[in-house]
DNA sequence: GGTGATATATAACCATGAGTTATGGCAGAT
DNA sequence: ATCTGCCATAACTCATGGTTATATATCACC
């Protein structure tokens, strides 16, 4: 039973002729004709009684029709689907982020990427930066965005921009008059932050370090986000990065961190695999996103 | 785009290899390929990038898989739908009857037939006696039930039964003392009857002339069942066919009308099309339910 | 009862798609 | 360096779907 097949039953049964169907397809009438039968022998059973050089649809003709009919209608969708997609009417991004850059980035560009291409999927997955970097080199995702760079055999990775680490405080926090905020100001407080094992939060030790302090983090986090409603309930302050929307959460201050420690924006796609136009579009408009994000 | 296309993009789409994909359709590796090969350049775009000597599907791919799938187990179920139909697990017996043979009969009928049958599929049909004849010639009906001979070439009419003319009053009328009522007894009533011009009509039209009277028919209707709601309004007194089980409306009595007039229940079908079983069962039923209404 | 019109079936042929086996090339792992 | 797994190619076969030409059957009509 195959497409052609279907479709042939289908003009028989609408057109009421094999010369007519034969017709309505532009071939010849001994091609449908064949078809039929074969499609008959095939099934095992008869579709049309022949009688008075008539061919007049059987009770099994009309068991099948309206499924045969609606089958062969989802064909011709898909048909007109895969033209499209040919056409370039219609595409797929696949974009894995990290959570911050997720919120931080992630709209902005998505926004001005739509605004230009209204018609294609974007598949927005956010993941641990570990597992994006294994599913760009199997091809799952056209372009990973975090705040590591990823050392994937496969992978090639770029640095676009950086973010700030920034101090999380409550607004009525005693911290809240400072502008700035040093590893001396946080000594007495409860922090929240990265795990030590973790990249930002190794580089964090490290400036602690280079003022004579040490960073002793009492609440361990691996999702920054994560740090947003703990401090809204005053359970700390949060050393995180300054890329979430953090004003967006309510009930919180922003306030810049020193000596400034930075993470790198990081965009990654495979070597092997070929560069979609669209892979392209959506880099520049990262960019944009992250220069719009400094005024 | 055909079936198989769609089969095959599934099956490596699937099991992430061509060659798992092969084994899982129990053809050849190269099969596979040259399908696959050959559905990318009808279709006019790569599914699959060739790296390493693997194959990863594209974002296209993605786009399309869904669809593809979906179509896919929508024949794999229509094959198996051919299946039972071809083993007669399934049916079709396409009925057409006049309204009193489907109030009065098709039920007792039906449940019969059903009994044997419980995976048939049924269409009942009611629709006006001369249409029946033209659909039953076409072919789009298996067997016809009227309550007169179907005089169309192509078409075998058979008298399987006869339906008393009962007179149908209101419970409260004074004509429900009486137990037989005839012409003389509804001379002053207004009567709701078929119209002389109908096959029914005009034989009671010839009665009413054999005992003297003239059957004036006030309110003339085509279809028996619309007497119920009007002698149940008061409206008048029905002279109608017995078979529609008039006992089942409601604040009506049914009277045995003399002299008797009946009317042929007439059996249809194709002479030039096959009968089925189902036919042939059915009108087995059809008789048994009229022996039924005997008693 | 011919006759023409219409519709289906058959015959003979061809192109192609889908299958086979055998074999070669390539990348990654041991 | 070699083995292993996977995909592509070559050469061949067979079935399917297409062609044209022709035969056959039914129907309507004179």
């Amino acid at each position: 039973m195959n497409a052609r097949q279907l479709e042939v039953f289908r003009a028989i049964m609408r057109h009421g002729t094999l010369t007519a169907a034969a017709e309505a397809m532009n071939v010849s009438q001994p091609a449908v004709s064949k078809v039929l039968r074969h499609f008959e022998s095939q099934i095992g059973y008869r579709l049309f009684e022949r009688l008075g050089g008539r061919l007049v649809p059987t009770a099994e003709a009309h068991l099948l029709i309206d499924d045969a009919d609606r089958i062969f209608r989802e064909i011709e969708a898909l048909k007109a689907l895969s033209e499209r997609i040919r056409n370039k009417e219609l595409g797929l991004l696949r974009i894995a982020a990290s959570a911050p850059a997720t919120f931080g980035l992630l709209p902005a560009a998505t926004e001005r990427f739509r605004r230009r291409n209204p018609g294609l999927r974007l598949d927005l997955v956010t993941l641990p930066a570990e597992e994006i970097g294994e599913r760009i080199v199997v091809g799952d995702i056209d372009l990973g965005l975090t705040m590591v760079a990823l050392e994937q055999p496969g992978a090639r990775s770029d640095v676009i921009g950086r973010a700030e680490i920034i101090v999380l405080i409550r607004p009525d926090s005693p911290l809240a008059k400072l502008e700035r905020i040093g590893p001396a100001d946080l000594q007495d407080e409860v922090l929240i932050s990265y795990a030590s094992n973790t990249f930002p939060g190794s580089m964090l030790d490290r400036v602690f370090q280079g003022k004579g302090f040490v960073r002793k983090t009492q609440i361990e986090i691996t999702l920054s986000v994560a740090a947003a409603p703990l401090v809204q309930r005053g359970l700390g302050v949060a050393l995180v990065d300054g890329l979430v929307p953090w004003e967006s959460f309510g009930n919180l201050a922003v306030r810049r961190f020193v000596p400034s420690a930075t993470l790198e924006i990081t965009l990654t796609t495979s070597t092997v695999l070929p560069k979609s136009r669209f892979v392209r579009e959506f880099t520049r408009d990262l960019k944009a996103a992250i220069s719009d994000r400094g005024r």
